[in-house]
DNA sequence: TACAAGCGTCCGTGATAACGTACAACCAAT
DNA sequence: ATTGGTTGTACGTTATCACGGACGCTTGTA
């Protein structure tokens, strides 16, 4: 009954008003469910005909009940909101990149710091016997973000607020990335790994 | 006068309440730019009582004041809001992971569909003169969703709504995954690259 | 001491968000 | 045609959000 994908209407009709752009939005992950309406309405807590208003933008919602959609959407209200800022391509290209290395860590970032960026790929070497971040290195990452890391090739330790977690080559762990954290190689070769840090709050 | 961290009180004190968790964000965020509640209500257009509601949780703002808030703070509504969605650790083995093939283009998705899961790390193989997605498929991802690819063998070519990008090894691009796009790989040789699909929005 | 200027919060009023009910339009199965 | 069950939306009432104005409070300064 609507179109499921993005309305390509109006160009940049939203960014602005969050309360107005989120509307199409419910209604196509609405609808991308299968739900309806009522259906939606019981899984929320939210009546039917908010729902129907608030799709339609004609009326902005509390934070409570646009809190309680996002739920019945299996979504974080944060998720729901992140309706992007401008579109953009941005290639960063393999030469002449930053590399930085301290004590047994190589690592490169692979991704350029753009304002918006929301995934931060980076690619790290660990010598055998080495950790990541060391002692006095901040080793957590804004509040709210998460980390993705992928073993690519040897063994890797995850120490995370406490307790370890043992990573073969393939392996993947992902893990809020605000809590202390280290990586510790203990194998006998170096350790590549990929961190993909995403969602990190970001100001200027 | 108040804690300028994130309260660690109580667990999982938020993740269902919005409107009770932004407050005290609200307060930290304001008295770290060192702003009065005048000042924000200068700089965002909402009243100063109605701030310190907000601020104190008894009331749940609208989307629409919310908004305003947020971008006094300078910051999106959704970064205002990312504080939630509770904290596990997720480990995805090499082992038994699902791969898929299709006509010279085979992947492997990295991490586990977690609900909640908010960078979705795929890693790819595409043979000489072979496309992603082909003809068929729909080649975009979820609305406000963005993609980072990093090439870590080979070369890649990247269509992206009509225009074209070519990348070298080590390279990586990042765009809108809502927009319709596919690889190709022009090579001689098997192109190897990682996609991170972020922020997107739940699958299945 | 007194004054002024700043802070955060309480008050009363108009605007509106959110609810439950009821309605017209649509489709499948009688 | 006529049901029964959907769908999404319009109506009227209640709850509450959001405002301007006033209050008590702590500062620095005359």
């Amino acid at each position: 009954m609507t179109k499921a994908s993005v309305p390509a209407d109006s160009p940049r009709a939203s960014a602005k008003d969050p309360a107005a752009s989120v509307g199409p939005r419910v209604r196509a992950l609405r609808d991308a469910m299968g739900l309806s309406l009522r259906d939606l309405a019981l899984r929320s807590g939210v009546s039917a005909p908010m729902l129907s208003q608030v799709e339609r933008g004609e009326t902005s919602p509390t934070l409570a009940v646009a809190g309680k959609i996002a739920a019945g959407l299996e979504l974080t209200l944060s998720q729901l909101l992140r309706l992007d800022e401008g579109q953009h391509v941005a290639i960063s290209r393999a030469a002449g990149r930053r590399r930085s290395e301290r004590g047994g860590h190589r690592f490169e970032e692979l991704t350029p710091p753009l304002p918006g960026q929301r995934a931060d790929v980076s690619l790290h070497v660990l010598e055998p016997g080495a950790t990541t971040g060391g002692a006095a290195d901040p080793p957590m990452h804004e509040p709210g973000s998460r980390e993705t890391t992928v073993v690519l090739a040897g063994t890797l330790a995850l120490v995370l607020d406490g307790s370890r977690h043992e990573l073969q080559e393939g392996d993947s762990v992902t893990f809020d990335a605000d809590l202390p954290h280290h990586f510790e190689n203990e194998g006998r070769e170096a350790t590549r790994f990929l961190a993909v840090i995403a969602a990190g709050l970001r100001r200027s």
